[in-house]
DNA sequence: ATTATCTATAGATCTATAGATAATGC
DNA sequence: ATTATCTATAGATCTATAGATAATGC
């Protein structure tokens, strides 16, 4: 019976926590509203987690194992390296429709806080490096079979987060500042998903024209 | 004689706090620590700039204006649209590099604090329609003549943009997290600038094979 | 007994302003 | 006189902790 009248207090913290800290970063949140909105008092906060930085901390490496996770899952069928490509293109493309903020809270938090970076390091040390080195190898097999032209896995990868990410990050400027539509906003996502995908792969076998 | 021994100290605190903001967003940044770092005390501060929000307004018009004017600058040379595109891709790409965090202020600013949005709307309404306008009509010029295939200007915006920041605004995750140096992370930047070009002309062309 | 929750508060900021003083321009 | 700069301070947070009380599990 751990679940009284309130299922966990802990973890509505951390879901409060999360919501806030994703909707204005670190530091326009505070443990008093976190505590209000998850309705407890401000001590409670502190007592689950100590301080604001861990449990920052704690919703934080959540987020980063979530992405990671997702945008390294290995792919065993047999499919082509096109369609591999196209698959984690799309798969990276809809965990960020999940989790549309997510993009802001990585990039507000890595920029302004450069010591936290260094924790996150830690925890991802071990998973990379196996699955890096298998899509890089994938990568320059096909490469050196000619069937897409010369590019380096980082600057790959930096295309497709980049253009993945640039819907979710220009929400707010396409919304407020050009005027776009919910309906229409959810209209541009599906063709910028699919438009990512293109954008890449042509480019990848452009260079052979 | 305006400049007596402390050359404007106005502009001084405004460049501080230029710099500030840039860095740390403007949550994490105290008129006390502006004041602090500009050699003044905190209440000029106030004087000049009357509140902090005013001040940080001052500091976000002035790059806006920046990115607008550079972005939307106006060739009449009878160039090709494609060595125009190119152009306009690179100079919004060196507008980046001059100023590195410019796009981790935007993005902060704009996802945190809707009502700053409505702000610099008013200050755009005038520019872009025209502007736009003429691009606009550039492109499907282009795109009639067969030469490109269809794309919406917002489309290829989103591109240019998305692909342009992402190199700036991953700097913390690339030099600390991944572990690139300062003189590799300048070679990954010239690399890009110009993949960017590729993918974005290829990807135009590419519809047409 | 232990764990969860609360009340109360210390101590550190931080923003903004009032009011004094120094510098400058006429 | 006006403008620039300073000192001092009110009032509002905010984080973190100490210590009291209620709930739970044995």
């Amino acid at each position: 019976m751990e679940i009284s009248k309130n299922p966990n207090m802990e973890s509505i913290i951390l879901e409060t926590a999360e919501r806030l800290f994703l909707e204005k970063g670190f530091a326009m949140t505070s443990t008093t509203e976190i505590a209000k909105e998850a309705g407890c008092n401000q001590a409670l906060v502190h007592y689950y987690f100590r301080t604001k930085e861990k449990l920052f901390e704690t919703v934080f490496s959540k987020k980063a194992e979530l992405i990671f996770s997702t945008f390294l899952q290995i792919e065993d069928e047999a499919l082509s390296f096109e369609e591999k490509l196209k698959r984690k293109i799309e798969v990276h493309f809809e965990l960020l429709r999940a989790n549309p903020q997510l993009p802001f809270l990585m990039l507000n938090e890595l920029t302004t806080n450069p010591k936290r970076i260094l924790a996150i390091k830690e925890k991802i040390r071990s998973l990379p490096e196996s699955v890096f080195a298998r899509i890089d190898r994938e990568l320059k097999e096909e490469i050196q079979s000619g069937r897409i032209r010369q590019i380096e896995l980082i600057d790959l990868m930096m295309a497709v987060i980049s253009l993945n990410m640039a819907m979710f990050l220009a929400k707010p400027i396409m919304s407020v500042l050009v005027g776009v539509g919910e309906e229409e906003y959810e209209r541009m996502l599906e063709r910028r998903k699919e438009e990512n995908v293109r954008i890449i792969i042509n480019s990848l076998k452009a260079g052979l024209m």
